[in-house]
DNA sequence: TTAGCTTTTTGGAACGGGTACGGTTTTGGA
DNA sequence: TCCAAAACCGTACCCGTTCCAAAAAGCTAA
């Protein structure tokens, strides 16, 4: 009888998206640190314990949406069309992460984060998970040979290719420049007969 | 009467010594998150406030040395032989530092630092204040160049490959391997003229 | 030796992020 | 209508870190 929707995933969510809003409004008001974790509960209505319970800490506040970020370039190997080269479908993501970050209105959320050393210090977190979540879709995929080490290698390469990007001047010249030469340490990697090899 | 030679400066050292050996003890005997730094302070019969005089968090007490290690990449740019190509001094010095870390007696304290998250953390976040060193090193050499990104890029690649050779079967095998790509990275890099590429 | 300056150390209080815990309300479903 | 799970609440607490005023110790020179 009753709509088997669920309300409380729907209540649940408001309140995060309310937190994380409040959250953001107060440190673009009075800036990261000013602001504590307590003025953010406060403000927002909800126990301290609650806040915690939707968020894993303060710096996890502001990167409201990088568990998305986390996996966008998983799939973009995963997902990719049967025989399509990896270096391309990585280099395209990055593009349209770095255009993300730098292009619209988000720009006071990365100001924020480029004035904060704790801040600056958790995307580097989030990004080396990043690193190691795409080296293991890069050493499953059958297509790509299965030399650990290279995928490994090329991951962290590709989340240094974004790192590299935010920081300099022209971010999407920046991007190609450094996918160029990721392109040729991959090919460099594929041909190294390495210690074991069992395909390819 | 007495020798007037500094006895401030080794008292001081002294100090700094006996807290970072207190500290490796206790992290060694019972866990590094099991010791709070009022153990260790206690232990190392120190006030609280003097601990941190000496190093500026808990986790800086396990990486006593690591200032050193920070400038030993940055050197072996700046200080390589008249005309010695840059990425074999590299190499050699990842090597060496590799081997440093998985040789000898300090095994236990590797240990202790992979058992743990925030020792890791620490690590990564040295790792890239080091790159970031060794990129300005390059970019300021003549010999190389000038490509800012091109050097920031093979920076970053560098101190990846410390990593993925640290967490690899067999480490010095992967720093070759690793390095085989940066070659040719590197070469790439030189290559491409800069800014204005083609695009996709 | 004494006097005066600087550096180091001291202890305790306090701050701020984060957790443990035990209790209350809300929700979905039987 | 009743129950169990899930969400929420308040508080006290832990721990790394900093602040502060003052004591201790090293240095320099009269």
């Amino acid at each position: 009888m009753t709509v088997p929707t669920g309300r409380r995933e729907r209540k649940k969510a408001a309140t995060r998206q309310k937190i994380a809003d409040t959250a953001l409004r107060l440190f673009l008001e009075r800036g990261y640190e000013a602001v504590g974790i307590r003025d953010v509960a406060a403000e927002a209505d909800v126990a301290v314990t609650t806040l915690f319970s939707h968020f894993a800490s303060k710096e996890a506040l502001v990167f409201e949406r990088g568990d998305e970020f986390q996996q966008r370039l998983t799939r973009a190997v995963t997902d990719r069309a049967p025989g399509e080269p990896l270096v391309p479908a990585l280099r395209r993501e990055v593009h349209a992460l770095v255009r993300h970050c730098t292009g619209d209105g988000a720009a006071p959320t990365w100001h924020l984060i480029d004035e904060s050393p704790a801040l600056r210090e958790y995307e580097q977190s989030m990004m080396l998970r990043q690193a190691e979540s795409l080296a293991a879709a890069m050493t499953a995929d059958p297509d790509l040979g299965g030399n650990a080490t290279a995928c490994r290698a090329v991951a962290r390469f590709v989340t240094a290719a974004y790192s590299v990007a935010r920081e300099a001047a022209d971010p999407r010249a920046a991007v190609d420049e450094v996918f160029h030469m990721i392109e040729a340490a991959w090919e460099a990697g594929r041909r190294a007969p390495g210690e074991e090899l069992s395909r390819a």
